[in-house]
DNA sequence: CTAGGATCCTGTCAGC
DNA sequence: TGCTGACAGGATCCTA
């Protein structure tokens, strides 16, 4: 679910909600979701920097430990005080009673308030670290840099690494690109007119280039988007954040109109994943010069 | 090393 | 109604 921007979105709101904010207890629900040092370590500890790398979360305590959540498809992250805020996988638990259903681990701080995780399909974890096992952690070790941080000309060589994948494969690896997921891995494609299951070796060095600058853009709009709508997350109905429904132009939109050509955005699966394309905007046998 | 498919888990929805 | 299979905003593990 959550890719690099609804993380990001999950970090500003929790700095303002959770920073420097003291760890009464910590409550497991669920053996499968904690993962690394005995929660005790965290329990009393105040809650000093809150960082993001990819998809990954992380939090410092004074203590030099670190919390690393990764919500996979369907985790989020509530903070319950004066006010709540609710990111990640969009579905009731925004706003239901807390703990929910699909709650896993919850914090109780100091002054009352209460953090919890979510995720139906427990695929998600929170990961208790020392600053040695922070940095022997694989994911983190092996993570690629965030689109921002890669020229065009380190991107297409780390495609090239890939010649005969597809390319949507390619940029879901998180060791080729860090934070795309099965959103913006679409949206990214349409922006540079490409076919989401063209092979990396049939693709220009041009249409790469408009790739990275499809992925930064879609990426950034939704950001901003989420930074500055954060209270669409606690409507009522639970409805999701605003991306999808202010700037998707294939994601979720098969049946409807290309915004550019009218044709009707198809769905297919291309690389084990659905993918939602437009086929006069995207061709599949694209001729690239 | 790369490439592709199975797998972890729960819930919902379409189609009998 | 009840069953069944497909699918889901992710990443790893296993095989070839």
């Amino acid at each position: 679910m959550p890719e690099l921007p609804e993380v990001e979105t999950i970090r500003r709101g929790l700095d303002k909600c959770i920073l420097n904010k003291r760890i009464k207890s910590v409550t497991i629900l669920c053996e499968k979701s904690w993962r690394g040092l005995d929660k005790a370590l965290i329990e009393g500890q105040k809650i000093i920097e809150i960082d993001r790398r990819g998809k990954a979360l992380l939090m410092q305590l004074e203590n030099e430990l670190w919390l690393m959540t990764h919500l996979r498809m369907t985790g989020q992250m509530i903070f319950v005080g004066d006010e709540r805020f609710a990111a990640g996988h969009p579905d009731g638990g925004f706003t239901e009673k807390m703990p929910g259903r699909h709650t896993r681990i919850y914090f109780e701080f100091t002054d009352g308030t209460h953090l919890y995780f979510n995720d139906q399909r427990k695929f998600g974890f929170i990961k208790a670290l020392d600053e040695l096992g922070l940095a022997e952690d694989e994911f983190l070790k092996r993570l690629a840099p965030e689109p921002w941080d890669m020229n065009e000309e380190e991107f297409w060589q780390r495609l090239q690494r890939h010649q005969n994948s597809i390319i949507k494969a390619v940029i879901l690896d998180q060791h080729v690109i860090a934070g795309v997921g099965n959103i913006y891995a679409d949206e990214g494609c349409y922006l540079a007119g490409l076919y989401p299951g063209t092979r990396v070796k049939a693709i220009s060095r041009e249409t790469a280039d408009e790739l990275l600058h499809g992925l930064r853009e879609v990426m950034q709009r939704s950001i901003d988007s989420g930074g500055s709508t954060m209270k669409d997350y606690v409507r009522a109905d639970g409805t999701r954040g605003s991306y999808l429904e202010k700037f998707a132009q294939v994601f979720r939109r098969d049946g409807e109109v290309c915004r550019k050509c009218g044709s009707e955005i198809l769905k297919t699966r291309v690389a084990g994943r659905g993918t939602h394309y437009c086929p006069k905007c995207q061709p599949k046998g694209k001729v690239d010069a």
